[in-house]
DNA sequence: CTTCCACTTAACCAATTGGTTGACCTTCCT
DNA sequence: AGGAAGGTCAACCAATTGGTTAAGTGGAAG
């Protein structure tokens, strides 16, 4: 189970390692924005956020489109889609822990509605 | 839609932006391994594989237990479920833009079954 | 034409990253 | 007891990161 392309994957996990530009794409998940309006809820210089963008492109998440002057962003959700596919191998180890975990749960349950035979839920 | 401890997927996004800790991740989903059956396959020293571990641990993807003088880790998948959920909320990003283009592909098929009427797929 | 406006680029800075080597500490084996 | 095995820690290094300012480019608007 080799990986594909793996710098694909270290550029979009980078890309996302940052809340800046994780809240970038959350704007751009609402439409197209200029640089500017990218830029100002985060209290930065158009120069960082500049750069910022252009790491969301180089991990292919943003694909920018110049208008005039205005240089309007696109969400670009496919390496979003690879990112998720390498998560989805690891689903079965978080969702066992949560069945266990609820399994648990019901048979303390069951033991309480039966007046806790065991002496389990102690307090 | 505010963001639930950001600190927290910047560190697990930032421990997955590398493919030596991302293949690490996969040798401990096949079980506890100690660092140096982690650092082996990568032809690094102990001491590289260590901080790598350190930052897997730090985003809370590993825990290390103390036997004698090994110390074997385990694959902790909950944070990994955390970035699941960050990515799912685009999830229906990427699964428009696959049943357009399966959209298109059929609606071009179609056009080709029927004598392409209307010049499509010229050439 | 001139002046904003939206941006990029370049230079710089401090902090972090991913790696090394060498010294050290335990623990296991003989 | 003595040495090898498994690992940590500290120091160092070059490259990258995330940010800043300052200067420059080029379209829009008065």
């Amino acid at each position: 189970m080799i990986e594909e392309r793996p710098a694909a994957l270290d550029s979009v996990f980078h890309a996302l390692s940052d809340r800046t530009r994780r809240a970038m794409l959350r704007s751009l998940a609402a439409g197209e924005h200029n640089i500017g309006a990218l830029a100002a809820p985060h209290h930065m210089s158009f120069a960082a956020a500049s750069k910022h963008v252009k790491v969301l492109e180089k991990a292919g998440l943003v694909r920018r489109r110049v208008d005039g002057r205005a240089h309007l962003c696109r969400l670009e959700p496919q390496p979003l889609s690879a990112a998720d596919e390498w998560l989805r191998f690891y689903q079965r180890f978080w969702t066992e822990r949560l069945e266990l975990l609820d399994g648990l749960l019901r048979a303390e349950d069951q033991a309480a509605a039966h007046g806790q035979r065991r002496g389990r839920t102690k307090r």
